[in-house]
DNA sequence: TATGAATGAGGCTTCATTCAT
DNA sequence: GATGAATGAAGCCTCATTCAT
């Protein structure tokens, strides 16, 4: 029944599907430059042209998983802030909440959280917007009266990013720790340092 | 003049110098891969076999630029450790010293700390190295009673990490803030979430 | 026509023979290194990242083309040594058909001949193992009363392959004599050298 | 004492002939191309620009290094002839003359040797110009009735040549058996194939 | 949809050789 | 006589990408 160059069974969306995820490993293994084109087409046994059916080059693919990450990412941190009027006594949780989101989004998604965190040249832009996201988050709630405003927040933002992320790849990662212990230890240790008094 | 043979007033010291300055620079600014041998030696108007005279391969230089990062920053954390008996309203200053030099070393190190931080491929490694220094200091200081024990050391180190990076990027690097700027917040931040009660 | 992708009529196997067989002779006439990849590829009119489509490396080409030769010439070898009970006077002629194919072999398979005898840096280890093949003959047919024993067989056999080596450049190779010309000549010198009384 | 820029105690002809040597060595162990002056200069502890005060180029020193050998090769072979009305009985012991004081050549100057007979582009010629030597000997010495004339001297002379070069590798170079031990077993062999009767 | 075959572009490295002192 | 420093020339190899079927 297949068509002459068709592979039995094959499938043009599956096809994609199967060498964008070959791509994020690899991409995530190895970086943007050892990861070879080469490589992901014969783990998916397919072959080159087949692999500039579907994207358009090298670039391109790793460009769209990066995009991936962040859409999701973003969805995670707009999510996260603090409705006003809500008691002291469950900031921590609340704050937890948003926190524990993006862990268990990076638990559950290590490639693209690899790839647009640490192999992306734009890493850096991507962890300053997550950055701004959660100052503004911190003034709000300081504003609200929940922090004291000691320390400069966008420092604090900024600071708790990359507590964020090398918490992810030492001990989520390596499954020294779950999302949820490292947020509670996470949590713990900021609001000792933030709260007001 | 001279086509060939010795320029006037070459001298293999300067030249492998100028030659680290500049691959240092590369490295730090474009990554391993996308740095040139051929763009180094013409920065230093050099030639590529004067390249090989002087280091065996790119990896090799970069290696020996990794080691010297290494180095300086090992000899760095090892001196921060508190002596016992401190008083404890000098502990804030005490920790700041530790923290301040290694700020120090990465502001007047930009290249250097950028190869060993973000471009070497065992930077995750050496950061761990790092955590595992502040770890010992922070249980020593726990032991002798400056902290409080409610939160996991290993975490704490490996988040202060985290935040140090973070902070030399955008902070210290972009020139918004200085090292004792970073300093001071970093250990107001972390004392209030540390310090016994 | 095109520039680029496939040229027409072309084919995997026929390049990789093409590649495989101008290799030969470029070796066999250069030496190997004064080969260039880039010469052989040039005059298959291929070129040099196709090279690397068929053959990992110039180091590789070659001793595929070195095994090649090894193969066949010790078939050729260990086919030749006699049947017992064979009669006297058909001796000269048993043996002259063992050293017939192999000059034979040599005539047909000039570079790969010179390859294997001349060019490898294995060369003279290829011959050691012919003249142990050829000293077992001898002392076989030895024991079988075809021959004394006043001489060291083992002198007497890498002598002979001396003599051919010698030969097959000076005589065969030059067209001064043909394989069965030279065979006829070898064995008489040999035989009345060797033969009991 | 030393003058600026002179190694103490150093002089031209010492200089010279040391690397000479070294280069002759080199040569002979690992081959025209991969012999490299930066080697030998290092051996002699000496700097590329000396060797280039003492030779033109490498092809220059290789090439007085085969003129060495060609040199002390012709007048060897050109000594050996047989004069007229010798009694028979001397005869073996007169070839055997010649045939030793090339062995014994070899057998002393094992590098020069593997110049002149192994590694230069020439030693095919090398050989022939001997072969030719030696086939003038053999005519005259047929024609005095020595030998008989069923074989092409041609070929016994290339053959014989062959033979020596093949047992001065594996037998002589490799301690095995020493110059006399070959010489006897050659010209026996040689003996009982060409003797008229 | 899929592929066998091919290539443009470009990087790393080596080596014989030379100049100014 | 000797050398520290430098280079022109050239070769091997890799990889993303494309064409014709």
């Amino acid at each position: 029944m297949a068509k002459r160059g068709r592979k039995k069974g094959s499938d043009g969306k599956v096809s994609r599907a199967l060498l964008l995820k070959i791509a994020a490993d690899e991409f995530a293994e190895h970086g943007y430059h050892k990861t070879k084109i080469s490589t992901i087409v014969q783990k998916a046994e397919l072959t080159q042209p087949t692999f500039y059916l579907y994207f358009k080059s090298k670039e391109v693919i790793f460009q769209e998983l990066e995009d991936s990450f962040r859409l999701k990412l973003t969805s995670l941190t707009s999510n996260s802030r603090l409705e006003k009027g809500i008691e002291e006594e469950f900031l921590p949780h609340r704050i937890a909440e948003g926190l524990s989101a993006v862990l268990h989004f990076f638990a559950d998604h290590q490639s693209l959280g690899r790839i647009g965190f640490f192999v992306s040249e734009n890493a850096s832009q991507i962890k300053e917007q997550m950055a701004q996201q959660i100052e503004k988050n911190l003034l709000e709630e300081a504003k609200a009266g929940y922090f004291h405003l000691n320390v400069d927040m966008n420092i604090v933002a900024n600071g708790l990013v990359g507590m964020i992320e090398r918490l992810i790849i030492t001990k989520l990662w390596t499954g020294q720790n779950t999302a949820d212990e490292l947020t509670k230890e996470i949590v713990t240790a900021l609001l000792y340092g933030l709260k007001n008094n």
